[in-house]
DNA sequence: AATGAAAGGCGCGACAC
DNA sequence: GTGTCGCGCCTTTCATT
């Protein structure tokens, strides 16, 4: 799949505002509204826009703070992680979840109202799924969350680096 | 601002799909399409529905990697803080930024091609700002990632916790 | 006062050029 | 890639309880 410097910038305005009507995209990357739609069609085809989703105000929800939840097991079975992955899929409050390398094995983004709320989802989790070790650090502050990837070109391959 | 089960069946389902026409939003929770337009109003005023964005595959833009960078200071002043504010929100591969409790004091998410991409970050970064310490964490796989919130009642208060 | 039904504006989606 | 046409959705208004 080709993707020339117009996808990109239709891309970089669609993650930011998809509500954008398809004459006014068109006329931000200097198109008529035809080849801007196909344009689009091929990338939602192609899976590189694999969704269109509204995003919420995580205060205005309750769910105003973070908590990076660090966690190690000690059955490195496949079984295991099949019912960690199930059971940190089932949480809602967890919203991202990482198998990591070093010593942690997994890390977890859970969001909740307060410190009472994630011992609530603490204890669902360890009810859930044996854990080895699990650490805990609050986000005092989210200074930065986009949900926008880098859209670039493919990386220059150059002699002098 | 009151929000009923209705409202929070709304932004369900638009945190999943921000596509589906309101005609089906407004079957989906009994009700008919006027309504449920004016509950959408309604949040998207109150700031509860703050966007709505495509989301992007991330292999194929590119960025597949997920690396955790742990990061702490020795400059605990404003102006370094805002400097290294200004610093991550401008570098589109970082994509979340916290400020933690604990040993770490910034917990930053990169999206990144491979590990060569990622020194290049992680020059941009200790270029533009100085940094005390800092420790990069790979992710070996993304077990879960979701932009939908938790949309739960009031936390009730009862006497027999 | 809030819901259910109906009509107009308009943006999306397929054709020919 | 550009311009045109029709369909269907979003939005508003009216009638209803």
């Amino acid at each position: 799949m080709s993707m020339d410097i117009i996808d990109r910038k239709l891309l970089e305005l669609l993650q930011a505002d998809a509500t954008m009507p398809i004459a006014e995209l068109a006329q931000r990357v200097n198109l008529s509204q035809t080849p801007c739609w196909k344009r689009l069609q091929r990338l939602k085809e192609a899976g590189v826009i694999r969704a269109q989703v509204a995003l919420c105000d995580a205060r205005k929800l309750g769910v105003g703070t973070t908590v990076f939840v660090a966690v190690r097991t000690n059955q490195h079975t496949e079984t295991w992680a099949a019912a960690f992955t199930q059971a940190v899929r089932d949480i809602p409050e967890v919203v991202e979840v990482y198998r990591m390398s070093g010593e942690t094995d997994y890390l977890l983004r859970v969001v909740v109202s307060d410190i009472d709320d994630y011992d609530r989802i603490y204890k669902q989790l360890i009810t859930a799924v044996p854990l080895y070790d699990v650490s805990s650090s609050f986000a005092m502050e989210q200074i930065k969350y986009s949900t926008a990837l880098p859209v670039r070109p493919a990386v220059t391959v150059t002699n002098n680096g």
